[in-house]
RNA sequence: CGGGGCGUGGCGCAGUCUGGUUAGCGCGCGUGUUUUGGGUACACGAGGCCGCCGGUUCGAAUCCGGCCGCCCCGACCA
């Protein structure tokens, strides 16, 4: 992308609505623009990181088995008559009405039509287990929205929906689901915690937050260190296997993991001290395995075994995807700006011309961009060379291949690495290879 | 939904209490010169229905009434 074209508007100043980091980032480096409380446009920058959360997010699913479809953003309110939550949900719901008085609504969630769905294809025990997903706007009409992005009444949120015929099945998902979400944090570049949810009226203890840690993060958590320890990516975690699962969901469940509203200090100081992490931590992902509440309510039954209905034992899977991006920056970024993580970059690097219009920079820039094949932002603007190390720092890519007359004329550049600043002065090859 | 605050060029603000030439400042933007490795300096310039509607007044950004929008704290949530 060539920066002297594209729409990123980045601002030296903070607009005075935005409180925390990541709002006040996402707005200065061009990211988003709000369009009413809670609303935001994606701009271009802000939209490819949108949609490498989403990307990631997606193969994970995939890897486990669940299968992507996308419901509409409209449902009818008979739906949520059924399942009793059309009158139980409050003003959170958005309520529309089309020109026939027909009473529709801007989904907030999609039990209910998903339900609905499994009913009219799954007539048989051999049509189960399913395991569906879609990644969608959501829309909550929150009595505050705030914090940006991460507070939105507008949100992407990819929900997955679990269908099996009898409990132990629906733990297999449940756990299945489980290890795919600290896949899907761990290549993101994130420490996410799994802690106890709160189950409400299901009760049972199959029910997890998934907590990022980040210094403004709105409740405060404390954790054993071992959790950063454990790679989910490799072999001996296979979702496949029954003995992976349990050995999985027992190294998750085992360790001291809590908000601190079940913080037991009893059991924190049984974990060595130099273990004990606590801080502040943000939600960003929340599983709960709900039993047949939706399933009963709307009619859905397969035939058993044995020829009796049987009502499947359903679970629930949520990731915040826009959320994920203020989460990212709010855990990653300093004063000059964001700091991508390596997975979720709009871009791999920029690119500075640090004198544009002088022959030497311009066919090495112009080398670089051409190999890195759209995977660079080339900032070929006629600024100073102040304005652009500024707007690098801000939209934190995690390369920066500075560009300047002196080691032009010699065929050097100069590779900052965003996240440690470390900076080194390599050939250009050398700084491609290096960039990968 | 309770409590508080704010709406003035793209962004940040002053001016409002105490009504009165042409509504100001910084940043950004445009042009020129200058500078050339961390938002350079100078000059010139463009850009405003002072949130909206109504009222008071000879006269309203400023006073009064109503409405709308946005933000912050709390209760609530992916």
């Amino acid at each position: 992308m060539l920066l002297s074209h594209a729409f990123v508007p980045t601002l030296k100043e903070t607009p005075s609505e935005a409180q925390i980091a990541s709002h006040r980032l996402m707005l200065r480096a061009g990211l988003v623009r709000q369009t009413s409380a809670g609303i935001y446009a994606w701009l271009p920058m802000g939209l490819r990181v949108l949609r490498h959360i989403e990307q990631i997010v997606r193969e994970e699913q995939d890897a486990i088995g669940a299968q992507e479809l996308l419901m509409p953003t409209i449902q009818p309110a008979e739906l949520w008559r059924e399942s009793g939550r059309y009158d139980d949900y409050g003003k959170e719901m958005l309520r529309i009405t089309d020109r026939h008085d027909r009473e529709m609504l801007f989904g907030p969630t999609n039990e209910e039509m998903i339900t609905d769905l499994m009913r009219q294809g799954a007539k048989s025990y051999r049509d189960l287990p399913q395991v569906l997903y879609h990644i969608q706007w959501k829309f909550r009409d929150e009595v505050r929205p705030r914090f940006g992005v991460m507070r939105g009444r507008e949100f992407l949120m990819k929900d997955a929906y679990s269908f099996d015929i009898d409990y132990a099945g629906a733990v297999r998902s449940y756990r299945q689901m489980m290890l795919a979400y600290m896949r899907t944090f761990q290549r993101m570049g994130l420490k996410a915690i799994p802690m106890v949810a709160d189950t409400g009226p299901i009760g049972g203890d199959l029910s997890h937050e998934f907590i990022i840690l980040a210094p403004t993060g709105e409740s405060q958590v404390y954790y054993d260190a071992s959790f950063e320890e454990i790679d989910y990516q490799g072999g001996g975690c296979s979702h496949k296997s029954d003995e992976d699962l349990q050995r999985f969901y027992d190294l998750m469940t085992s360790q001291y993991a809590t908000t601190d509203e079940k913080h037991n200090l009893i059991n924190w100081e049984k974990i060595p001290a130099d273990r004990r992490r606590e801080g502040r931590g943000i939600e960003v992902g929340h599983i709960f395995y709900f039993g047949t509440k939706y399933s009963k309510a709307m009619g859905l039954a397969v035939a058993g075994h044995d020829g009796k209905q049987l009502i499947p034992e359903m679970g629930s899977y949520g990731i915040g995807i826009s959320r994920l991006v203020g989460a990212i920056i709010e855990a990653s970024h300093d004063a000059a700006g964001i700091i991508w993580p390596d997975a979720v970059a709009p871009y791999k690097a920029s690119i500075l011309n640090l004198r544009v219009g002088d022959a030497a920079c311009g066919k090495i820039c112009d080398t670089l961009y051409t190999a890195l094949r759209g995977q660079a932002v080339y900032d070929d603007r006629d600024a100073r060379a102040g304005e652009k190390f500024a707007d690098a720092d801000l939209m934190g890519l995690p390369w920066q291949i500075i560009v300047g007359p002196r080691g032009a004329a010699n065929g050097v550049v100069e590779l900052k690495r965003r996240v440690t600043g470390e900076r080194l002065e390599l050939s250009v090859d050398a700084a491609l290879i290096r960039i990968g």
